[in-house]
RNA sequence: GCCAAAGUGGCGCAGUUGGUAGCGCGUCGCAUUCGUAAUGCGUAGGUCGAGGGUUCGAGUCCCUUCUUUGGCUCCA
């Protein structure tokens, strides 16, 4: 047999020679760190490639695929020590996953001590050197052979495969064998560094009416340095979590009688969200030709059966009263589609008025299941840069676009352009029921969409059963520092709901038409985006969201008027400003505003008051010289107007 | 909603087998009047998330509940 690797090299064995000589023979070489073949850019199994002459790619565990083999391989070495140190433990699955893997079990929860145990268990298993053999068997003997192991989740996998499928298996030692596609390692041997990271309740199958198994997250990495990397780095993100940042921060708080989901923004917090909201208003008005509303927070429940959210969203809402015993019901809104709608009905338009876009800084009440709540970014009150936009059917395209248009503007400005995806929502077919409107309908808003997207040369995913029950979306998705993904902007677009609401607009022959619905937001939720905005910049915020953005330091009491002086100047032009009158040193003052992250310092001592200046020091340059009030007042006025990112000094 | 873990002065933590709460930073006061990341000394501040129970006695044990965290499931 010959094997060409992609050096160049050739290797001749003789057929007598097994698989498993050939691949430790190859991967010695590369000091035990091989884990997976890679033939025309299919990663495969080593054992699977090393069978056939081939042209051949070695994965080692510096390669992304060739890490995903060993962790893979490490959660089967789990779920051998599971088997050992809980033998009534059942297995489900034990994929890898983005940064490391996990194994879902049936059994009684696991402690870190028991995690801790596992990892013990788990390192004699890796030291004993098993090595993992492929064998396949036919699908009936592979189902009784998990009978015979009492594995009901695996008998019910093997189930649902093909039938005509040859059911693959690991073999990893004498102990321990697992339905499996593979690829793995040869030897256990080659996992070098891992770690057992947490455990939790996962349902079987993703579904919650399913049985409830225990899951154990872990990770592993080529060498012990990177997997400690790995560790500092989750400890470090934790720094700029916005749950935690943007609490010291005094940016937000929650209170226990207050209730889950209902965050207080703190004064600085709101100086943010002010900013920006006075920011989205004015450009939307000025620049994008929007018109604004004021409707109300609630609705008889009335509004909502002809909206559909009674029925399709009911338990989303905060419905007040019991309908079985009083007259009206109200419902707090979920949304504000219906009402912005009933002001453009309030009298009959023309084609010639469209597009009408309406917007609202609009708060909105979700009764989100208790589980759900999360800091600023799953709330049950939030308030929205929300529009509606009522559109001919021949202006789709480009008022979609604008709409996209805008929303990246808005992220560019902000600096998170670069850390989102976009992605085409599309209904479920084969969960019709949820949404409005027919087949005809999905597919053609759904090709409308992606038409823009394509046209636009936005990179985009597409997912099925993520648009809203009215209409297809783009949502722009970020993740936090954690990589959890959540939309930050949804563009919608929907006719479903104009149709229950009889929407129409009069035409050139005086017939009544249908016309589209785009619901968009152009920055998100306030309480959402500043939760990405304080993880985005660690709290650094460029200077014109700051909530403090200059702190004048006197270097001694006896500056202290002229101090104030120089506060007052900077509040006549704008500027938010304080004054940091304590008897303490200069050094100490600079320190804690450093701490508490204000862009700007103004030191003032005997030769600023002298010469009506100020010494600059700035998150951004450190000392950036003696200035005149008038020169500084000048520069951050123009940063602020031009919302300039400086860049951060290097610590 | 589900499975777990956690909750002690503003923050970070300690609190041994149940015996009546400590420490550091911060706050406040006094002294210091200082030139670019921490001046010194002193003071106050907690019914240990809430409610109930066991006990002579509960921060410690039990139950209920609220909130927070990690996941799962949801997410217009």
């Amino acid at each position: 047999m010959n094997i060409t690797l992609k050096d160049g090299t050739v290797k001749v064995y003789a057929e007598a020679k097994s698989i498993y000589d050939i691949a430790l023979d190859i991967s010695e070489g590369l000091a035990r760190m091989a884990c997976a073949g890679e033939v025309n850019g299919k990663v495969m199994d080593l054992r699977t490639v090393l069978e056939t002459d081939c042209e051949l790619n070695i994965l080692t565990q510096k390669d992304a695929d060739g890490i995903r083999t060993v962790r893979h391989t490490c959660s089967h070495v789990l779920a051998e020590a599971v088997k050992r140190v809980f033998p009534n433990a059942k297995l489900a699955i034990g994929p890898s996953i983005d940064e490391g893997f996990y194994y879902d079990f049936e059994a009684d929860s696991f402690s870190r001590e028991d995690l801790d145990q596992l990892e013990k268990e788990m390192k004699k298993i890796i030291k004993e050197g098993s090595r993992l053999e492929k064998y396949t068997l036919p699908r009936s003997e592979a189902i009784q052979f998990m009978k015979e192991k009492e594995e009901p989740y695996k008998v019910e996998l093997i189930e649902d495969l093909p039938k005509e499928a040859e059911i693959s298996f690991y073999k990893q030692g004498e102990g321990f064998t697992d339905l499996c596609a593979g690829p793995h390692l040869m030897n256990t041997k080659g996992i070098k560094a891992f770690k057992l990271i947490s455990s939790s309740m996962a349902y079987w199958r993703g579904d919650s009416n399913k049985a409830q198994l225990q899951r154990i997250y872990g990770t592993a990495f080529a060498t012990k340095d990177e997997l400690n990397a790995y560790l500092e780095h989750l400890e470090d993100i934790k720094k700029r979590d916005h749950n935690k940042l943007g609490r010291d921060m005094k940016l937000f708080t929650t209170v226990d009688v207050i209730g889950q989901g209902l965050p207080l923004i703190m004064p600085k917090g709101v100086r943010i969200i002010q900013a920006l909201q006075r920011w989205i208003e004015d450009l939307e008005d000025n620049e994008w030709g929007y018109i604004r509303t004021k409707t109300p927070l609630m609705a008889k429940s009335d509004l909502y059966k002809i909206s559909g959210h009674w029925d399709h969203y009911k338990d989303g809402m905060f419905v007040l009263g019991e309908e079985e015993k009083e007259k009206e019901v109200f419902a707090l809104r979920p949304m504000t589609c219906p009402f912005q709608y009933y002001v453009y009905k309030n009298e009959q338009h023309s084609y010639r008025e469209l597009p009408l876009r309406y917007s609202e800084t609009s708060t909105l009440f979700r009764n989100e299941d208790s589980g759900e709540m999360h800091g600023l970014t799953r709330v049950r009150q939030f308030t929205i840069s929300e529009g509606h936009l009522v559109i001919r059917p021949d202006q789709v395209e480009e008022e979609l676009t604008k709409c996209l248009e805008l929303a990246v503007h808005c992220l560019t400005t902000l600096g998170l352009q670069d850390d989102v995806t976009y992605r085409l929502s599309k209904w479920d077919v084969n969960n019709k029921e949820k949404y409005l409107g027919d087949e005809a309908y999905w597919e053609k808003t759904q090709g409308k969409i992606r038409e823009i997207l394509v046209e636009k040369q936005v990179p985009f995913t597409e997912a099925d059963g993520e648009a809203a029950f009215y209409g297809p979306k783009i949502d722009i998705q970020a993740k936090n520092v954690y990589g959890k993904e959540d939309t930050m902007i949804t563009i919608q677009l929907d006719c479903a709901i104009a149709e229950n609401f009889d929407m129409y607009y009069i035409d050139q022959n005086g017939d009544k038409i249908r016309p589209y619905i785009i619901h968009r937001t152009s920055l998100g939720c306030y309480e959402r985006t500043l939760a990405w905005l304080i993880e985005k910049y660690a709290g650094k915020f460029p200077t014109w969201l700051c909530p403090e953005q200059v702190r004048v330091l006197p270097i001694s009491d006896k500056y202290e008027a002229y101090a104030m002086e120089v506060e007052k100047t900077l509040k006549a032009n704008g500027i938010l400003s304080t004054v940091d009158v304590r008897s303490e040193k200069i050094g100490y003052k600079i320190r804690e505003s450093r701490l508490d992250k204000v862009p700007y310092m103004l030191v003032v001592g005997q030769q600023e008051e002298t010469d009506k200046s100020v010494s600059v020091r700035s998150r951004f340059a450190g000392d950036e010289g003696v200035k005149s009030i008038e020169e500084f007042i000048n520069q951050i006025c123009k940063e602020i107007r031009t919302k300039e990112i400086r860049k951060e000094e290097q610590q």
